[in-house]
Parts: structure tokens; C-alpha cells; sequence
DNA sequence: GCGATATGCAACCAACTGGTTGCATATTTG
DNA sequence: CAAATATGCAACCAGTTGGTTGCATATCGC
């Protein structure tokens, strides 16, 4: 849980996920030539996705395909978004409340 | 957006997010209550917190209010998040046959 | 007004992160 | 087998992050 909002803060990771949400199963060179970065770095943010679950690697002979993992993401929107989303109009009200008792001497 | 997701991606942070979700419009001095850390770490992630627009502060008196924020988590939720749910199916097709393509050789 | 309370701001520090370079390993192809 | 291709692993380095300490400022209550 934690690993996934942490591989989801960097952009170049989204990315990743965004070119991988294009064309699913690339493998690593292919994910090189969209990000301007060597092997090696990318190497690290894949493996971070990994990590977090996110991707999951298939190895073809001396290829390495990468797949996406949308488990991760459903649950997170799940678990954590629509419970504060819920709380949208209860937190709203609460503001414009805490406005109202800002201004208690209209005189 | 990109702040959103940093800011999300400490548990600290998450924690203060869960707390207000609790008690909404907390002050900085009962949130220093249920993180043990100084207040001056706290506040420094309510000001992460606050630029990623997540949490709103209002002062009232010497004393600083500090209130949900829920269109940010809703626009994640909307702009990312189901965006890839929504390939959550195709997603699983491709992975199976992947898995699929690797044993082509059942003799 | 004065002490106590609530907060802000800046400097500093250790640890982590993002990225690189260099070299090793495995698989395919000719 | 040898060359080329696809990847892994480790060391290193600069910049950011998470957290602290120290001190300044503003507001409330007596």
C-alpha cells in the first residue's frame, strides 16, 4: 500500500504506467525509447513498480516484458479515495462553518 | 497534481489526512497529539499538504484550523485512477497471454 | 501589561532518491 | 563459436526529504 503511493509520486513512473496503458507487455528497450534517461535508471523505476505491484515482468528468452497490474490502483480508489470522497459535502459544510465562526461580530 | 501525489506519498501525511478525516478543522496543536514528532515536522508536512491544496488552513485568533480539502483526491480518482481500471480487463487479457505466448512448445 | 499558549521561520543534519558510469551475464543470430 | 543484443548488479554522486533544535512573533487570559 505504502510502496504504491510511493512508486505513483514520481512522474517519471507515471509515465512509465501511462506508455505501458498504451502498448501493454513492452519490453525494457521499448520503455527506453519514450523516456529520455539510461537503461539503468529506468531499470530502478521499473523495479519500483514491481515493487509496489503495479507491473508485473515476464521474461521471453532474453527479453523482459512488462505487463500492468490494475489490482493495485482499484484498491487504493477503493480503500482510500471514495472514503475520503464520501466525506466531500460533510467536508465542505465543515469549511464554510468554520468560515461562519470567523465572522461572529457583524456590528 | 504532481503535488498531490507527493504529498501523498508519506505516511506521515497520510496520517494527518486520516486524522482530519476524523475530527475535521484541527488545530496544529491537537494533530501534534496522535503524530509523535515535533510540531515543527508536522507543520512541516501540513505545508505539503496545503500546496498540494489537499488540506485548507483558516486562522482563527493565534490558533490555525486546518480543514479537508476533497476535490483534489476526487480529480486523481477521476483523471487517473479509473482511467485505468477501466483497462483493468484488457490489462489481464494481455497478461494471460503472455503467459500464453511463453509455452508454445507442449511437446 | 505579562506570562502562557499557538504558531512561524531558518539553519542544520542524516538518510533517501534519482540518476549516472562501468562491468558482468545470458540469449540470440550468423 | 563469436559478435551482437537485452538485461542485471554495484558503486558512486548530487539534490531532495524528513526531522530536529533554536529563536522570533502574535494572541489569549489574568
Amino acid at each position: 500500500m505504502d510502496a504504491v503511493f510511493k512508486a505513483l509520486a514520481d512522474p517519471n513512473r507515471r509515465a512509465l504506467l501511462d506508455q505501458l496503458h498504451l502498448q501493454n507487455g513492452q519490453t525494457l528497450h521499448q520503455l527506453c525509447r519514450h523516456l529520455l534517461m539510461t537503461r539503468q535508471g529506468i531499470t530502478k523505476h521499473l523495479g519500483l513498480l514491481v515493487k509496489a505491484d503495479l507491473v508485473v515482468p515476464l521474461w521471453r528468452g532474453r527479453e523482459k516484458l512488462h505487463y500492468l497490474n490494475p489490482a493495485p490502483l482499484k484498491q487504493i480508489s477503493e480503500l482510500w479515495i471514495d472514503k475520503h470522497k464520501a466525506a466531500c459535502l460533510r467536508a465542505l459544510t465543515d469549511l464554510t462553518k468554520g468560515l461562519d465562526a470567523l465572522k461572529p461580530e457583524p456590528n
